[in-house]
Order: structure tokens, then sequence, then C-alpha cells
DNA sequence: TTTTTCGCAACTTCAATTGTTACAAAAAAG
DNA sequence: CTTTTTTGTAACAATTGAAGTTGCGAAAAA
């Protein structure tokens, strides 16, 4: 499949919009990220489904942070745009019965959760704002 | 993209090898993955150039463990399947010069190393052997 | 009423694994 | 030497999920 970029990007975006502190629309986002505008729309769309941003219809609307920087988190983008595991595991379903391939799966399974456990913990000290202050650093 | 479940499929097969102590066809592998047995010649393929398992054409041929369970760890396993990482953080290159992206980017890469490590270690610790015996135990 | 903007449905495109067909090569059996 | 079994490989269709695109409706301000 192709890679899913949509944690990047929004990121990218939210950090952009708490610098300029403005309203942007769909097609200036899309600039942005050099991408469509209904692109944009459905991606930010899960955003304002987890109150991380609104939105306003007709002229002079668009997408607004309802939330500083620092009271987001790369953990709240990240569920807002996934509701499944953030690292999956890939088992295998060949034959559930086998006592074999239910042990791989249990050890697999259980190898990501850990790693899936440290992923989530970094994430959720990791606030836009630090990031915002890292690319202002220009590191 | 579809989910890679060729890392657990290997595992099983392995393990079951392992057990059995005997050469199994592509045919018979086939049908303990429900898998066309080209599959299961391209996938064990990878295994064979890391030293894995050996085959042999012909009447009588097939594929051998070259190594004993305890010999082969799921991180071996992993490499052998793949060149890449194994867990791709999804960053965004739409605008490679902008320092925003730029942080963005570099904060999930960073994160997922992390993860990625602890992954890893744990893959490295964790035999085939610990795997076959979970089965037995009936875990 | 016109313009701007989000919202949404219905595609096509794209990348990676999986599944399938066909055929060559090797090795044992007869 | 021919047949059978089995790996090896090339080529292509099927599948899955994200990304891109088009079209139209709804809302809100000018």
């Amino acid at each position: 499949m192709k890679q899913d970029g949509r944690l990047a990007r929004m990121i990218h975006v939210i950090v952009h919009m708490g610098l300029l502190d403005g309203r942007e629309t769909s097609e200036t986002i899309g600039r942005m990220l050099n991408t469509h505008p209904v692109v944009v729309r459905r991606t930010m769309g899960m955003l304002k489904a987890s109150g991380i941003v609104g939105s306003e219809s007709g002229r002079g609307g668009g997408w607004k942070l309802l939330r500083t920087l620092d009271q987001i988190t790369v953990l709240d983008v990240q569920r807002a745009l996934s509701e499944t595991s953030l690292l999956p595991p890939g088992i295998s379903g060949d034959h559930p019965a086998c006592p074999v391939e239910r042990a791989t799966n249990a050890a697999l399974i259980q190898a990501f959760a850990r790693a899936e456990e440290v992923l989530s913990d970094r994430f959720s000290e990791l606030s836009l704002s630090a990031i915002a202050a890292a690319a202002l650093a220009g590191e």
C-alpha cells in the first residue's frame, strides 16, 4: 500500500496554523502540502471530530485551531487520525486452530505492543509547541 | 497497502519444520499456510538467501532447515524478509525546505527509531525455540 | 443573487502484498 | 533416455488502503 503520510502532514499544518495564529482555507493548506483541497478537508475533518480544529462555511470561513500548540500532543493528532493500532503486527490467520500459529501470533502481538507503548509514551509527551520551537531554532 | 503477513507466516513454517525435523515441499507448506506454492517459494527464497533454510530440486527435494530452532531468532527472520526499516515513520516530503516540515519529520523519525529499537531488541532475544515451547505448552 | 468555502459521494490512481499461470532447470526413478 | 517431481523465475491479475480528482449540495457573507 501507499505509505500513510497523514500524521506528518497534519502536524505540519497545525504547527503552521499555531505559529500564524490565523484561519486557513483548504485551498491554502492544500498548497502548503502540495495536495488537493478535498484531501485536506477529508483529513482535517478527522481532527475536527476530535475537537482539535473547527471549521466555518462560507466567505471568510476556513479552519481554525481550537487549542494552543502546547495543548496538542502528537498522540492527540495520531489518535484523531486512526482508531486502529499504531503498529499492526501483521499476524496470520491461515489456521486459527493451529497452536504454532497461535503462539507465533501471540509472540508478535506482545512484542509490537511493547514497542507501541514506547511510541505512545513518547507521542504523549511531545507537544506541537516543542516541534514549533525546534523549527524556529532551525534544527 | 495490503498488510504484510510474511513474518508471521515464515515463523509459523520454520517452527513446524523444526518440530518435525524433516523436509517439506512448497506444496505441503502451501497447504499449511492456505496459499499458493509459488508464494511459498518466493518467500522461502528470501530465507534461503540468508542461510536459514536450504532447498533441493527434483524428486525427494524440498526445503530443509539449516539451523536448529534455538539458533534462529525472530530478528533473523525479519531481517531476511526486509531490508527496509521495521517501522516506517511515514514522513512527508511536500516541502523539503520548510523548517516546520523538517522539524516534524525529525521528531517522528526519532520517536519511531526508539520504538524500533525496543522491537528489535525483543526480536533478537526471542528464539523460534521459545515460540515452539509456547505452542507445545498450549498457550 | 453571486461568491466563497466546507461537506460529501463517487470515482480513478498508485504502491505493495498476495494469488495465479506458464515454463525452464535439475535431479531422481523407471 | 524419458518421465516425474520439485525448485526457480517471469509475467500478470486481484486485493487493500491512501491519495488524488470531479461534481454537486449547503451555508454564510458581500
